[in-house]
DNA sequence: GTGTTTGCAAAGTGTTTGCAATTTA
DNA sequence: TAAATTGCAAACACTTTGCAAACAC
């Protein structure tokens, strides 16, 4: 939190994509990119501000979030429906879905082959291709 | 429509699932079951409805699509985040997801495999395994 | 008749937007 | 100071809920 050293690496990819260094994105940068990989939602992310005394509004959150998504510091994950996670792990991987509790887990995209995809439909080329793989918690009851 | 012979299969479908044969479960059933696999939101469904001249509110719809997916006719698939689909191929397939315009195709799952899936995360079992191939329609221009 | 189902309108989520006030360069 | 960014509150889209009236058996 000290002004004088504000994340220099922080403060420089966020110019490198064009966007100022703000006190909001730069507390938020912080939270979401010193502390390895991680899946947020805006609510948890704004969660995490507000429990760090960081003032930021979830419009902000919200925002910031889509900004580093186009800016292709984040991935966006669709599994859930309900909430849109953000994925700081922007290499190509796939997801474990724990369907009790919504939580995410990457694993690694190298090894996976999806084969016996057919031709996609007339007109399109393929953009990517996703794997979730849902899984839920064994309970010895069962 | 005619109230005398109301479709006597899907009264004994639903009779089977425990679910009453009402006008407007019968009416959505063959809205969904009589003209191949689709892919409906409630709110596609429920504007056919409408312009069908079916009167039922979209709670209904909403009620509906639910029971008759935990009733194993329907399965939920999530892809966008904003809306729910449902899909009445039920059988193991997976998706092509247009993202110009959030159509969902179908394809097969006999055919593929989903190759070097790392071991579930620790206490969970895997539930389903589910592959998008995102698609964009290819313009000339690009 | 009795329990189920429906429809309405209200409430609930998660997300986006308009705009004045603030901040950055 | 000019342009970008923020925060608020209101608006949004989609979905769920509570409850009285209508319906199925």
């Amino acid at each position: 939190m000290n002004p004088d050293r504000p994340y220099a690496h922080l403060v420089t990819r966020l110019r490198e994509t064009g966007l100022r260094p703000t006190r909001q994105r730069l507390a938020l940068a912080k939270l979401l990119f010193e502390q390895g990989e991680r899946h947020v939602t805006a609510e948890s992310l704004h969660g995490e501000a507000l429990a760090g005394s960081i003032r930021v509004s979830l419009a902000t959150v919200y925002n910031t979030l889509h900004q580093f998504t186009q800016a292709g510091l984040l991935r966006q994950v669709v599994v859930d429906g309900a909430r849109t996670y953000f994925d700081t792990n922007t290499r190509l991987h796939h997801h474990f879905f724990i369907e009790d509790d919504g939580e995410l887990v990457d694993f690694p995209g190298e090894g996976v082959t999806v084969s016996g995809i057919p031709e996609t439909p007339d007109g399109t080329e393929q953009t990517r291709v996703d794997v979730v793989v849902r899984v839920s918690r064994q309970s010895s009851a069962n």
